[in-house]
DNA sequence: AGCGCAATTGCGAATTATTCGCAATTGCGG
DNA sequence: CCGCAATTGCGAATAATTCGCAATTGCGCT
């Protein structure tokens, strides 16, 4: 955890824990987007004793920090993600469940303005492709 | 339920029964996005035998023969609503969990062209604003 | 119009994802 | 380094969704 996420959580009126650290590294370090389940058996690994309901909580805590984001990849769970990060959209195959992270083509301003329209202010942009990856249609031909 | 639905249902192997009926016809009715229960709810009205896990079922099978999509609003549950529906995006309040749905200002194509580069064959375009409408945004500020 | 049978339904129980209650522990401001 | 509210771990509770199975029914074939 560097020093803004310390402060981020602090700011928020929230203690700076070994579990939170921990989990906040774990998510940092996959570079991707895990699940819940995941989380919790990577950080287990570093701390046996570390519960699942703790990770739920603290991923609810960093949640609402604004410091992950929650993905909804068409599973039946949810995955999270840094917020902030690069290439936050995702192309999801919907045979093998991959997912390739792109970057918005489309200028986060264009998308501000677009709900201003409806007098929504934008806090986060989710754009999802779903659809089939080059390896699944091969197969698919046989 | 109209006759191309009982086209693409056929074709899919399926029966046409009369809960599969009511079920899409609850949510062509509704215009919008209902969630497992609501249409649960509204169903039982017409036919009060139908059983919850009959909707699931059915939602499964539309689903699956691509009449109806899957939306992740935010909550702990799907919503679904008609594919192909004019205005398929969503503004979602945070705060207050109001949806407002819009046109995509992007061309179709230009989102097909974007999942080519990575050799995904797109079938649909999920995109989500999240953020604060106006009137939460006034509440907020007392 | 009626038969046969696989597809579908309704029911309740099971599973999965997530949250909660509470006693024990611990971070941090003074 | 004290005190206490915030946090944790645990197991039980809840919410969303799926499953197993016996009874029912749509539909292709007469």
């Amino acid at each position: 955890m560097n020093e803004s996420d310390r402060k981020i959580l602090r700011r928020a009126g929230k203690r700076i824990t070994p579990q939170r650290v921990l989990i906040l590294k774990v998510i940092r370090e996959s570079g991707g987007h895990l699940d819940a389940d995941e989380i919790y058996r990577l950080a287990k690994q570093k701390a046996p004793r570390l519960s699942l309901s703790t990770v739920y909580r603290t991923i609810n805590v960093l949640k609402e920090a604004g410091v992950i984001e929650e993905l909804h990849l068409g599973e039946e769970h949810h995955h999270y993600e840094l917020r902030g990060k690069k290439g936050h959209h995702h192309l999801i195959c919907q045979d093998c469940g991959k997912v390739v992270e792109f970057e918005c083509p489309f200028s986060e301003q264009l998308m501000r303005d677009l709900g201003e329209k409806y007098g929504f202010e934008i806090a986060a942009i989710h754009l999802d492709l779903v659809g089939h990856c080059a390896e699944c249609r091969r197969k698919e031909r046989k």
